[in-house]
DNA sequence: AAGGGAGGTTACATAAAGTAACTTTGTAAC
DNA sequence: GTTACAAAGTTACTTTATGTAACCTCCCTT
């Protein structure tokens, strides 16, 4: 299955299963942030910063449905639940660098324009 | 800028950075269709399966407001308007590649996954 | 003059995301 | 022993995004 023998529809639709398992603003930044080390959910809420607890327990419910990340309850006291990524998951790892490289590159150009326009 | 040296939240503000500008179902596949060869609406409309006539007009417009495609109107008679990527969009096309890349595994994971289970 | 394609827009309906308050269990502080 | 606060959510309500369908204008063909 080599990409350059697809043709404009396959992509699309390649592209479409892709989406339909990181559909939504918080996903794929959530799967970013399990690929560094695995943690809670307040550890997930600081580090994802604007996510909503309500966000936050649906994404990773739809997450662990798609076996993307792992969800375990720590019989500490209080409990604790940890999330970790799973070796599927993890294999999204490219995608979130290269849409982080891109998201970068996109700000130094927008914060350039930006002087441009306003010196 | 080496991307190892990006720590998580870090990351996590570029992929929202990327995300503002693909927001939504249609962005991604639309610009990975043009990245083939600039077509015009009908033809976007045809190609991008499931999107409505409304949808690929307000999306056409943010991503041209982005800077990501060029909108064209061709003094055919009746006129046509030819959209076509930039080539700041075409920087998006590695993206488009690796998102199409994961969604053809996964497809083949999920269609293996239900033969186990229906079998 | 009726019908059809291109490139849309408008009005209305539903689904997804955001906001804020509330719950439960436990622990620590006064 | 009763506030007070953190973890891990849930519920009710609001706003935004997406989807559906009908409609518009311009030009061409039959």
């Amino acid at each position: 299955m080599c990409e350059d023998e697809l043709n404009c529809k396959e992509k699309i639709r390649a592209i479409h299963d892709t989406m339909d398992v990181l559909s939504g603003k918080w996903k794929v930044s959530i799967i970013a942030c399990l690929c560094y080390q695995g943690m809670r959910f307040s550890e997930l809420l600081r580090e994802v910063e604007g996510i909503s607890g309500r966000m936050l327990s649906r994404e990773l419910k739809d997450l662990e449905m798609n076996k993307l990340i792992e969800r375990t309850v720590v019989d500490t006291k209080p409990v604790s639940v940890f999330y970790k990524i799973t070796d599927y998951g993890a294999s999204l790892k490219e995608l979130t660098d290269i849409i982080a490289e891109w998201g970068i590159k996109h700000r130094a150009l927008i914060t350039e324009d930006f002087k441009k326009v306003t010196l």
